[in-house]
DNA sequence: TCCATAAATGACTATTTAGTCATTTGTGAC
DNA sequence: GTCACAAATGACTAAATAGTCATTTATGGA
């Protein structure tokens, strides 16, 4: 069995109905290779950065030859796409756990968001630091830019998403809606990201209640200027 | 003549009263050469990142022979240490320009920080890229992080200073300062970030106007609370 | 003009890293 | 047990990059 027939067979393959065949050992194996493969590469571009990092350093985290990981992965930065595809999904995630609440306020809503971008932060420090590195975040003329601002552009659409409601009545100006997003996005990781600098980490946590309170009325002004 | 010896004879030796050399013929040619250097490194790297940067990327750009790098840098970080410390000259330079003046309000120093950010986004986009690399800002375990850090603690401590002054009469507490200086960078420097990846050029532009009614609202909200 | 010294050069070697593949190990069907 | 095939391996080659140094070019003083 290859590991493409076996990814096709067992994750994707829900419009039609398949007989979902429970994993086998085999099957377990790859994918529990696969994973000890992402959480080397995690470590290793967090701590390293993804240029600067390397496939070797990779397997000798993951305590695997290189020869496995040319078998799951083709190089280097499509494993790290995969990871960057892997946190915008946990932030994004974390972002909508409130969204349906029809009697949430405007105030509720960006409080949430301070609170889900925090503990994004604070539980997921080794991809809060690959989402921050500029290369992603920056156009740098690099192979498969692509991919890496993919899933920007998604944490940014759900961001817009979240507040359409809030933008009144008439019809939704986009410029406006996509340099709100840019604030609060840009404001949470550009904060964190020189909080990690110029703060020790207690500092960091006791900052959170003031900083939510003007930066929610800080995005009213914005909303109703 | 050796390079070191220029160095310390026509530039660094300002506390003893030295008679000033013109500089000659073969100094201006070392600097000049020295020069291309920098501006070619700050193209590089704002292009593809420090780590992915080589050597030979940089002195084709500079239209020089690689010995001649090794001639004025020991490596790419000794460079890249450089241009950071430059950059953040130039960044801080445009802070202080207002300095002094007893009159200004905290409305009137916040306006120009963010015009200073946004003139040297502007003006300097590729040392604001290189600022912005993540590896810059957050603690990537990299060589000579300490050169790297450095500067961006000045930069912190530049903006501190500058906002003091407004914090009230009891005495100063530092966390607060400092939170307030990380929010200030941080929601600059983050904005335009996320903005340079979501949104055209000109719609940057505009969103300068809006941007600073509320960030000027907000930061007021930070140091009064 | 000629000499002494600094600056610049780029072909070269050394080193690091990517990527391959013949071989070994694990899994499952019979 | 044994056969067939997938997964994992790591020694290997190929490629990219760093860093060196004998040589050439430019400068300034005598």
């Amino acid at each position: 069995m290859d590991i493409e027939v076996q990814k096709r067979t067992n994750s994707t393959d829900n419009q039609v109905s398949v007989e979902e065949t429970p994993p086998s050992r085999t099957e377990k194996r790859a994918a529990k290779t696969r994973n000890k493969l992402l959480n080397a590469a995690l470590a290793v571009f967090s701590e390293l950065g993804v240029d600067a990092a390397t496939i070797d350093l990779i397997t000798e985290r993951a305590d695997l030859g290189k020869g496995t990981f040319y078998r799951h992965f083709s190089d280097k930065y499509d494993i790290a796409g995969e990871l960057v595809e892997q946190a915008i999904d946990h932030l994004v995630g974390r972002l909508r756990e409130m969204e349906d609440d029809p009697m949430a306020s405007l105030e509720d809503v960006l409080e949430h968001f301070l609170n889900a971008h925090y503990a994004f932060f604070r539980h997921h420090q080794d991809e809060f630091v690959l989402l921050f590195q500029g290369r992603l975040l920056l156009k740098l003329e690099r192979q498969s830019t692509e991919r890496m601002e993919a899933p920007f552009a998604q944490y940014l659409e759900e961001i817009e998403a979240q507040l359409t409601p809030y933008l009144g009545e008439r019809k939704v100006d986009l410029v406006r809606v996509r340099r709100l997003a840019c604030a609060v996005a840009g404001f949470v990781f550009g904060f964190f990201s020189f909080a990690m600098i110029g703060m020790e980490p207690e500092d960091i946590a006791t900052s959170i209640k003031p900083l939510r309170q003007s930066f929610v009325k800080s995005l009213s002004l914005f909303l109703t200027q």
